[in-house]
RNA sequence: GGCCCGUUGGUGAAGUGGCUUAACACACAUGCCUUUCACGCAUGCAUUCACGAGUUCGAAUCUCGUACGGGUCACCA
């Protein structure tokens, strides 16, 4: 049996959404269940959109999410090289020989003539396609033209009649008509290769077998295939996922605003939970699991039970499953998500190292991402609180004035600043005052923290200081 | 406009002709527990699977039509 092999084909683009992180995540899952390699290959043959340093923007998202390359541009690898710019004869070679073969012809045509043909089809209402009209040129008209130092293309040559489909191992069988197959574009006038032609020839060059890719890929895949039998080569397996959409039902953007991977990492996501929220959007086990760690992922990922559908990005699931990832972090990581949030919003210079590890620990199980430590650890860090109706409302029930002058009191009296001492200052506050529960604590949480809900008390009027807490139960 | 694909609750989804009077999870709501929140627990939230027809003893599941949504039709990837 053939080793699987499937490969992650981005452009460099340094932007990466999450629905390309999801299709890399497959197509590396699909590789791993079956002992098989993942590539890393980079699709620069649109040489305008280009961005400096994408190559390593790439390599570190994947490998913040536990996605190993085995073949890639920064990676040792029999099949390279695994940048396109860098394979530009390969593809002139091979576009050649179709055309030797009668699989494909040259193009002369101008951009003038192809617009004026667009333009028509578009009054007509018809989709264009090209007419073909360079397909019966004579050898000598090619050689006559090419000694000219016209610009030419190369085209591949579809056929007029019948029809062709294929399996798609989530879609099932897809089949279009030929004719409506455009004679496309192999190679560009400047020598690149089109997308659709480099992919070819890459997969096959590379030993992929599994072609993981958006859905909008459904309908060339018939010309993806023309191309492998002109070639006579084996046809790899096509497993097409639906689209990730953002909340208001459309396809992600950056312009839309849409979170990519890096904007959820920079705000204090972790990864592996980004993975698990992603392999679940399109894609469900055959039992009730809903936590994931990459190994239970390389064992369970089955692409027949991806879905056809497309599903939408849902940041409060991915909430819900980021807070589970955080409950389990070791102190280091926690503090590593969360600091950085905290030095950007707060002067922490008077703060000690102890004191910015305790708070961030009390908070550990209330924050579902990173970032969150800042809303929602300001009480510590504002002069004045301001109390919302519902707290004003509490406040003026009876009584509550008296316990708060006995707790003050209590207060002043500790002198070792202690976690138990200030427990014992709440214990005799029930006692001397008189009240218990719900009416003992919350007039101080209230009084001290501006709020009606929070980590433990104590903890949280420790950290407050003796001289914070004293001036806010004025 | 042609062609292709999709449509189960606010969201992710299970479901492949009878065990479904449609799982599970998130969200939401209520209650219990708890000093509060959270956690946990309990309950509620789709009389119905876009709609209509057909096949069948029986349909979310099969067929056809309609609607809606998306994709595609570049010397972009």
């Amino acid at each position: 049996m053939t080793k699987v092999r499937t490969r992650f084909a981005p452009s460099p683009t340094g932007y990466m959404h999450v629905g390309n992180l999801r299709t890399a995540i497959f197509e590396y899952l699909i590789a791993k269940h079956n002992n098989g390699e993942f590539i890393l290959r980079i699709e620069d043959t649109d040489q305008t959109r280009k961005v400096d340093g994408a190559i390593d923007f790439i390599y570190n998202t994947l490998n913040l999410c536990d996605i190993k390359i085995d073949e890639g541009p920064n990676n040792k690898g029999e099949y390279g090289p695994y940048i396109q710019s860098e394979r530009l004869p390969l593809y002139k070679k091979y576009a050649e020989k179709l055309v030797e073969d009668g699989h494909a012809y040259y193009c002369f045509c101008t951009e003038e003539r192809l617009d004026k043909l667009r333009k028509k089809a578009e009054e007509e209402k018809r989709a264009f396609l090209y007419d073909g009209h360079c397909k019966n040129l004579t050898k000598e008209e090619i050689e006559k033209k090419i000694k000219n130092g016209e610009k030419y293309v190369i085209r591949q040559k579809m056929p007029k009649e019948g029809i062709s489909e294929y399996i798609d191992t989530v879609y099932g069988k897809i089949t279009v008509e030929n004719k409506l197959l455009e004679d496309q574009i192999l190679l560009k006038s400047d020598g690149y290769p089109t997308y659709n032609f480099a992919n070819v020839i890459d997969d096959h060059l590379m030993n992929i077998t599994h072609v993981i890719r958006g859905n909008e890929y459904i309908m060339s895949t018939p010309k993806y295939n023309l191309l492998y039998d002109a070639f006579g080569w084996e046809k790899p397996t096509y497993i097409h996922v639906s689209m990730v959409l953002g909340e208001d039902g459309q396809k992600l953007s950056k312009r839309n605003g849409d979170a990519s991977f890096m904007d959820l990492y920079n705000d204090g996501y972790i990864p592996q939970a980004i993975v698990n929220y992603l392999v679940m959007l399109g894609w469900s086990p055959d039992n009730n699991d809903e936590i994931f760690s990459m190994d239970d992922l390389i064992r369970l990922f089955d692409p027949k039970r991806i879905s056809k559908s497309p599903s939408v990005f849902d940041i409060k699931k991915l909430n819900w499953i980021n807070a589970h990832y955080i409950k389990k972090l070791e102190l280091n990581d926690l503090l590593n998500i969360t600091v950085p949030h905290l030095k950007d919003a707060y002067d922490l210079s008077d703060k000690s190292d102890e004191w910015i590890s305790e708070l961030v620990s009390i908070y550990q199980d209330h924050i579902s991402y990173g970032k969150e430590i800042v809303e929602v650890t300001d009480l510590f860090f504002k002069d004045k609180i301001e109390l919302d109706c519902e707290c004003r409302e509490f406040m003026e029930q009876d009584g509550i004035d008296n316990t708060i002058k006995v707790f003050k009191s209590e207060i002043e009296n500790i002198d070792d600043w202690t976690i138990e001492n200030i427990n014992s200052a709440i214990m005799n506050t029930k006692e001397k005052a008189c009240v218990k529960g719900k009416m003992l604590y919350m007039p101080i949480r209230i009084k001290v923290s501006g709020q009606m809900h929070g980590p433990e008390l104590p903890d949280t009027i420790h950290l407050l200081g003796k001289e914070t807490v004293l001036n806010r139960l004025k």
